[in-house]
DNA sequence: TGGGGTTAT
DNA sequence: ATAACCC
């Protein structure tokens, strides 16, 4: 049905269109203007096999925002625009703003060495993220507004699937309007644009779209931040960073090559992470071009089938992993690091510290966390970065209690926590810890479940159903009775 | 390295 | 419960 509706419009094509024929010169650089199985010479929608409307070509944004912290900080004190500013955490300047970066300021950075690198410095800290993750949920949610479908990646990241959008903008626009579609922002590499090619147009409204909701972040919220608009979220990041600040890029199909050939290594690429590189370094990857044409049989041996086979497709620049809504939250914590803790009532006072600060959190958030955990991290001198944890299920008479609003709470849940620390601690023996953290996950909605359906007895009964709907019945928490 | 987050095993 | 990934 779709392909016959694109038929019809075909004969009514603009004179616009027969004027400009698909292989002038002038229209496109580019080879393969058309494609063979358009003859008409009119490209419908990108459909599926299927032609139910869902689209094989997706139209993917990622929204970038500039130096977040800085930024939510110069809201909140303008006296600090136009400042070279770092926000600190601990010893660290976890970022700055762009007047700091031109003094050779870096992203976490020693305080010690940005202060020598610019004295002028001025620093604010930035241990407590309250503000910054109000105002991140603030960005995904007008976000949210242009399409449903927004990932969040940290709290300065957001990927959306913009893809019906365009479609519904590509369907209003009148034949004569169709080859007047122009870009908004940079075009990768300067490629030249095809109108007659219908990936390049839908690309332009993306861009279009991804201008909009840069206005709209910056005139509602006061942001900026670039964006990046592509085919798939791998894309959509890579070519969002490529003008840096406050500005916006779009990806054409041809230049997709050059874009990944422009990453030095391949730890450049998002998805392979710290481990992943040790890995492909030690088999004599190094580059984008190795991994591309290293062995797929021995890379899915050496790292198993599913990071192999997921990591190559990636260094061809293919990602087909969708833009999955974040929806509300699966997890609050709050952590604390430190040079020291070795005693087991400074630790208490710590976890204390931060189950406070989450039931704030929790309450806020209206829904009752059903799991609560303990993590640590123990000093070592060599092993780099692990930690351990102990969770169990939050008993229910103290679940109740979350909500009341009162602290009756505290007690008995600083009593489980300390259980959980006494399981991975011996404070029989000296210990010296570097880190504690709390986190409250496993969260439900506290709308009543009807009587008679199934989520009625699911959730009397089940304490691992989780928010989503996935079970968990592998995972078997320790009870604090238990202890 | 901070103070967070997610998914997969 | 841990390990990997992301910011």
């Amino acid at each position: 049905a779709e392909f016959e509706e694109e038929g019809s419009r075909d004969k009514e094509m603009d004179p616009v269109w027969s004027m400009e024929p698909p292989d002038a010169e002038a229209v496109d650089g580019s080879q393969g203007a058309m494609k063979p199985e358009e003859p008409d010479g009119f490209p419908g929608s990108v459909l599926d096999e299927a032609g139910h409307g869902s689209p094989s070509s997706r139209v993917i944004v990622h929204v970038d925002l500039d130096c977040f912290y800085a930024q939510v900080e110069m809201i909140s004190n303008p006296e600090l625009k136009g400042k070279p500013l770092g926000v600190q955490q601990k010893y660290l300047v976890v970022t700055c703003n762009y007047e700091a970066r031109k003094l050779g300021v870096q992203k976490l950075m020693n305080v010690r060495d940005a202060k020598e690198k610019c004295p002028q410095l001025v620093l604010v800290n930035g241990e407590d993220l309250t503000r910054y993750r109000e105002m991140s949920y603030k960005v995904t949610e007008l976000l949210e507004e242009f399409s449903p479908v927004v990932e969040r990646l940290g709290f300065d990241e957001n990927f959306v699937d913009i893809t019906e959008m365009v479609e519904k903008r590509l369907q209003q626009l009148q034949s004569d309007e169709r080859c007047a579609v122009t870009v908004s922002g940079h075009v990768y590499k300067d490629q030249s644009i095809n109108l007659y090619d219908i990936l390049h147009v839908r690309l332009l409204i993306g861009s279009q779209i991804a201008a909009e909701m840069r206005e709209a972040m910056c005139n509602q919220l006061g942001l900026t931040g670039c964006a990046g608009v592509a085919s798939n979220k791998l894309l959509a990041k890579l070519v969002s960073g490529t003008f840096k600040p406050n500005q916006q890029t779009v990806l054409l199909p041809e230049s997709c090559q050059d874009l990944i050939d422009s990453l030095n290594h391949v730890k450049e690429m998002p998805g392979i992470g710290y481990k992943t590189t040790k890995r492909l370094e030690a088999l004599g990857i190094s580059s984008v071009h190795d991994l591309q044409t290293f062995s797929s049989k021995i890379l899915e041996k050496e790292l198993g089938i599913s990071v192999a086979q997921r990591i190559q497709k990636l260094s061809f620049g293919e990602d087909d992993s969708p833009v999955t809504p974040s929806g509300p939250p699966q997890s609050f914590s709050e952590e604390d690091s430190f040079k020291k803790c070795s005693s087991e009532v400074e630790a208490k006072k710590k976890i204390a510290e931060l189950l406070a600060s989450l039931l704030n959190r929790i309450y806020q958030d209206g829904r009752k966390p059903h799991t609560v955990r303990l993590i640590i991290r123990r000093y070592s001198s060599e092993k780099h970065y692990s930690r351990e944890s102990r969770q169990c299920p939050i008993p229910p008479h103290v679940i109740q209690k979350l909500r009341t609003g009162n602290y009756d709470v505290i007690p008995p849940m600083v009593d489980i926590l300390m259980k959980l620390f006494r399981n991975m601690v011996n404070v029989k023996m000296p210990f010296h810890l570097t880190l504690l953290s709390v986190c409250f996950c496993n969260l439900k909605s506290l709308q009543t479940a009807k009587k008679g359906t199934i989520d009625y007895y699911l959730t009397s009964t089940l304490s691992t159903t989780s928010h989503s709907g996935k079970h968990s019945f592998t995972t078997k928490d320790t009870h604090a009775e238990d202890f």
